[in-house]
DNA sequence: TTTTTAGTTTCATATTCATGGAACTATCGT
DNA sequence: ACGATAGTTCCATGAATATGAAACTAAAAA
């Protein structure tokens, strides 16, 4: 796989562009509100787009560490990480 | 002009493009930490890029609402805008 | 007045990003 | 076993972004 090792400015910029488009923040929004884990389909249904975008909106935020998944069977739950968000953008979530 | 109004997440995705490359934020660090106004120039020198990019970038972050300039004859003065990164990154300048 | 300096704008270009369709994987219900 | 369901991956494409060169504007210095 070879992952590239990344400094905490690349992060930081992973985290933005992952934040940077509206259908995302709205995901991240979601996800906030509604406390309790999400599945990719519940979320995909409010979010009027094809499942193929839906889904790489998904890659995208969980690459920037922006949530973490749960698979069950079929079914796949995401779920915000507060870890990240408390690091690099501290009270980001509460103004959101 | 017809500036488009922009709605709370359409300024946030706009800041966080805005945040989402290493130069501007390299610049948004050196403005923290700086204290004082800089200006364009003495910026320009410590990041090794042609002067139009380098008012690109000024371009884009003054246009997401987080910096200010004040012109001073030939020379151009940026500073950080608080109340915009107060507002919707609460916390961030201080972590980063 | 001519030249240098500070910064912007315009243009071309290469790269990255968002999107949907189609084919795929894995699991569930019948 | 077979068809439906939940998601992912691959591919093509149009739009947005980052970059530098060159031409430009305005003010300082000579």
């Amino acid at each position: 796989m070879n992952m590239k090792l990344k400094n905490e400015d690349e992060l930081r910029v992973q985290i933005f562009k992952a934040l940077a488009d509206e259908t995302r923040l709205e995901i991240v929004r979601m996800l906030k509100d509604s406390k309790k884990e999400l599945s990719c389909g519940e979320i995909g249904d409010r979010v009027d787009m094809s499942k193929s975008t839906v889904s790489y909106h998904f890659k995208t935020l969980r690459e920037a560490g922006l949530t973490t998944t749960r698979k069950d069977a079929r079914t796949k739950y995401v779920q915000l990480r507060k870890e990240t968000f408390d690091h690099y953008l501290p009270g980001f979530l509460d103004s959101l």
